[in-house]
DNA sequence: CTGTTAGCGCCTTCAT
DNA sequence: ATGAAGGCGCTAACAG
């Protein structure tokens, strides 16, 4: 295996391949790799007819919908007819069609989720939830990222629509016209998880951001805090941070503190976004003591800051976060922040659907699954 | 809105709901609340009668056949017949059923990504890749995550050639032989993404993990340290960081030193585990001056323990991590590292599968990306 | 350019 | 407990 150590920038130094290198493989080995080439555009069926149930039932010497019962309702059938078309199944490599399934019985069994981004370890907590439960239930899951974009949320539920899923969960709480029009029409499910929004389009199973951000400000008061910052992400298009804002507002207003812009901050996500906000926050109002950063990663980025000018966290000023991320407990020191139940909500979600879609009633239609406040070192 | 603080515990404070609490909403803006029941289970059509393209045709005064075409070929039209069509689809609010398309064409759009873990970043990245690359191509992604166990890969294998996805992305590259075999009758395309095996299923879109852990060996030896200690994840059931053991071996081979055991350590993943792997690892071999982490967090967390113990890094211990997460440039000191294209993998995966999907040769069948080598401060 | 016919693979309904 | 007929909503193939 040919090293090729291409150039060295910036501390950077590019190996093997590299950006648009392609090492091809002429061991032989690599001529040994199995690959199929057959089929035109996305045919599922490249060369060979891939087993159907009919060959299964001819295999077995009984009907086709002896095989269909032995597969989707086993208990219908004599227990030797069940066991020889079972075994037929296995011996012939059957993989049943749910494509045709769904189609004939307009039923489907995939569930579409569209979060902000897939790449944001919040979101990623939700899914999961959501993809193991529906997997419990025999149910897949279609996922998708709008980008934080509303036109592309709505472009994604039609896509989703289209692909006939049995039920949705968006994170987004505010959706275009023409989306909640599809998905009206559609008729299928749908959980809103992003905030504890009043009149939830069906279904909402979240925290509510606004009362996360009260408590904690709230909460920081109580510890002996006087100027409490506040950053969040941009509440333009976001109305979980501003939600979170008002919660902020909400709280000064029950201390009966006067609101001052200069502890206010709308900033982008990213550790170093953070780490910019406390320190302009900090020229701009030299007295603030306490810091909420609302948002994202933000309060890690500004105590490694911190870390980086040798401020003392707390003394110099306090930190809190909002999600408790992993490394939240493991920094120096260990960061107060809230804890938001994001596996939970990803869990009851598709438990929700399922509820739904067994024609079982949901109450309630928004659920609360509430936060902790996590006490350390940081405040 | 009722505040409830329900208890205090080991610095957490609970609020709104908390865990099995539910709070019921009786205002009045709930009961607003928008609400669909019908529907049996995951029936798409609860009630009205969902729009059919015949619907479509109907109301434009023309074939079923020719609203078919407005859609999917509509080149093919003239220009009147297809506006007129179209906009019809637009005022009857017509969604496509790709589920019925997809049977009648023997064609699918949706491609299976199967990742050890949805929640690790790392796979978030190649998720996000492929998510982007597909919907770029009209296509949707079916996700869902093996928990690193084989027997639920194939498993979810099996449950995605029975969606009849037209490709799948998996990360593993050892897959159980009923597995492989399930993919082979399938016949469609393949891409294996989780190290640049030499003999893929189909196609191998990936990195050395072989030389990457070799390369940083060598850099942390040219850097001056002599004793470099390798930490990785279990490589029992796990290909990847058994390549990543060779390459730290051969890379001593290599630099004519000999392997000490008391330099490897296998652990879990996560930020705790990396750290102890740090302090064990110094205890038995007080000769340690730099310690390559190759998995997961570890790095960090090994940095981390440093930090609250006084320890220097680099002078007292080097720590070198495999990715590039993105808090690694913002620690004190920034962490060297390995930089993977982990988005890149995910992108070039579902390009290479839509290439294959259109009957365009692919080459080569193994891709490699390659990797860099970040230097910063703790090395 | 547009329409007609015959299924895709399976499930629903009704019969035996 | 099992089977036969018809159709789910759409597209391929062929016709005009």
């Amino acid at each position: 295996m040919k090293k090729r150590v291409a150039a060295v920038e910036d501390g950077k130094i590019r190996l093997a391949g590299g950006p648009g290198g392609e090492v091809k493989t002429a061991s032989k080995a690599a001529s040994k790799t199995v690959r199929k080439t057959g089929g035109s555009v996305g045919k599922t069926r490249p060369g060979g007819q891939a087993v159907r149930m009919i060959d299964v039932a001819k295999a077995a010497n009984v009907s086709l919908m002896t095989v269909s019962r032995a597969l989707n309702e086993p208990e219908r059938l004599s227990k030797e007819t069940r066991k020889l078309v079972l075994d037929t199944v296995r011996r012939i490599g059957y993989v049943p069609n749910h494509i045709a399934s769904n189609l004939a019985s307009a039923r489907s069994n995939v569930v579409g989720q569209i979060v902000p981004s897939i790449q944001n370890s919040l979101y990623s907590h939700s899914i999961k939830g959501c993809a193991d439960v529906l997997r419990g239930a025999g149910m897949q899951l279609l996922l998708a990222d709008s980008g934080y974009s509303l036109e592309e949320e709505e472009a994604l539920i039609d896509a989703f629509i289209a692909q006939r899923v049995c039920g949705l969960v968006l994170h987004d709480t505010v959706h275009t016209p023409r989306a909640v029009q599809l998905i009206r029409a559609a008729g299928i499910p749908i959980v809103e998880t992003g905030d504890l929004v009043r009149a939830p389009l069906d279904m909402a199973v979240s925290y509510s951001n606004f009362n996360a951000a009260k408590e904690m400000t709230l909460y920081l008061a109580g510890r002996g805090y006087k100027s409490i910052g506040f950053v969040c992400l941009a509440t333009r298009n976001n109305m979980r941070a501003r939600e979170r804002l008002k919660g902020y507002h909400a709280a000064l207003a029950a201390l009966g503190r006067e609101r001052n812009p200069a502890l206010v901050r709308e900033v982008e996500g990213g550790l170093t976004s953070g780490a910019h906000a406390m320190v302009d926050m900090m020229q701009r109002a030299p007295e603030v003591d306490a810091i909420f950063f609302a948002g994202d990663v933000l309060a890690v980025g500004a105590l490694f800051e911190a870390q980086r000018r040798n401020w003392k966290v707390p003394e110099r000023v306090a930190i809190a976060g909002f999600d408790d991320l992993d490394i939240l407990r493991h920094t120096v020191p260990r960061l107060t922040c809230l804890n938001l139940p994001r596996l939970e909500i990803g869990r009851r979600s598709a438990e929700a659907l399922l509820q739904r879609m067994r024609n079982e009633p949901v109450e309630p239609a928004r659920l609360d699954l509430g936060f902790e406040i996590i006490q350390r070192e940081s405040t």
